[in-house]
DNA sequence: TGTACATCAGTGAACGCGCGTTCACTGATGTAC
DNA sequence: TGTACATCAGTGAACGCGCGTTCACTGATGTAC
């Protein structure tokens, strides 16, 4: 599927009495940069792993149970990242929907970065995603409690209207924002115009929906009232 | 993957002459079902989808060039359905909100009963997707043309004030709900709600953001104006 | 009406491949006495 | 200080598997003469 080479590297120097750990590192290094490179989770076999360490492939067993387990591990770093990155760009800003523009962004710009990760941790087969992955992981990784809070600091401050229960509303704002990267990493030829553009279009949209009050917009008639 | 049994058929009659087409249809007709019943692409291999329709490996080649050619000549069928399934649904439907809405409800329900093919389909690796699927077929299979003229409709009428071209809106509203439909496909225990209240209150959502004016909603301070 | 023949709709057997995983092993190294 | 020994961090070789795909073939059937 992908045609990006990955070299075998030199034998791997054994690691000292004590230092095992050192190798399951060095693993999730090296599988992560493949992941990267190749972007296609099916080039990640045990045996080039291996290889890229410089390893046999039993050896990758010492520290992993099976192949998926080594998969969704090199994920789950990343999705570290992704919460941290999120956190950091709400970090010093007080208004709730910069606050949450930002973590949007944070969150698209995190998923384009590294799209492979983001199939494996967003798209696959939900049987295939070990059980530690659990729900609150997932709603962790969507920053869905950090975004419910804003919404409550938005209607507090009386900018935001939002229809019904903020966390539910962060749970739409999360389809939203993933319907965004998705569609981009899995149609990167589609012109949709930059990933760019589409934000600023998309969080418009959201901030309309989201401020506006019901009664604000119902029944046509071109007309304005007041 | 998945654990679900497909028998193998008893040995297909040969069709007659002139009628080898036939098979064709028989290899996609079962290929289509054991895409339903296992939910699971890997398990349509070529030596499967053959016992199924109670043939030979070889005599696939026959009909399809490679087994990506056949799996995509599945979904390309069940393609046909979502389009149809929209224009059925917007049918006799005067008021452009409401088509708008009936579109992103077949298009959901159909995602959500054709988990498989919607995954193939918008999922998959763009370099495994036929050159025959094009970015016009994936426009036609959004709806995005017809989305865009109920908005400009929508628009004359006063009803709706998007920010931005009216095909540039339809593709964020293609967006949002692919965000829904590929959510509730790949994380199907995570706990949103029924797929019918995620979608009524997400269209509520944007409804407000079509239909508000920006300056309905601009700088805080909880005060209504007027 | 009879028969040779081309064609059509497949079959049977095999190819080579890469994969995940297992199992018995090895050799360096730290430690106890 | 010397040495036996347990342990640690791996290795080497092989297992069996299912897969996509190819190739030479077969046997029924329609058609031309």
């Amino acid at each position: 599927m992908s045609s990006v080479e990955v070299v075998a590297a030199a034998r791997r120097v054994r690691s000292r009495r004590g230092e095992g750990d050192k190798l399951r590192e060095d693993i999730l290094e090296a599988a992560e940069k493949m992941l990267i490179a190749t972007n296609d989770q099916s080039s990640l076999s045990i045996r080039a792993i291996a290889s890229a360490v410089g390893v046999t492939p039993p050896s990758i067993y010492l520290h992993f149970s099976d192949r998926n387990e080594l998969i969704f591990a090199v994920c789950e770093r990343q999705s570290e990242h992704i919460e941290k990155a999120m956190e950091a760009a709400a970090a010093g800003v007080s208004d709730p929907w910069e606050r949450l523009r930002r973590r949007g962004r944070a969150y698209l710009e995190w998923g384009l970065a590294n799209p492979e990760h983001y199939r494996i941790l967003m798209m696959s087969h939900s049987e295939a995603t070990p059980d530690r992955f659990t729900d609150e992981r997932l709603a962790g990784m969507a920053g869905l409690q950090a975004v419910a809070s804003d919404l409550i600091a938005g209607v507090a401050e009386g900018r935001f209207a939002p229809a019904g229960d903020t966390l539910r509303v962060s749970e739409l704002l999360w389809m939203v924002v993933h319907g965004m990267v998705s569609l981009l990493i899995c149609k990167p030829g589609f012109p949709f115009g930059s990933a760019e553009d589409v934000y600023e279009a998309m969080f418009e949209l959201l901030y309309k929906g989201i401020s506006a009050r019901s009664d604000d917009v119902v029944q046509g008639g071109g007309e304005r009232r007041c």
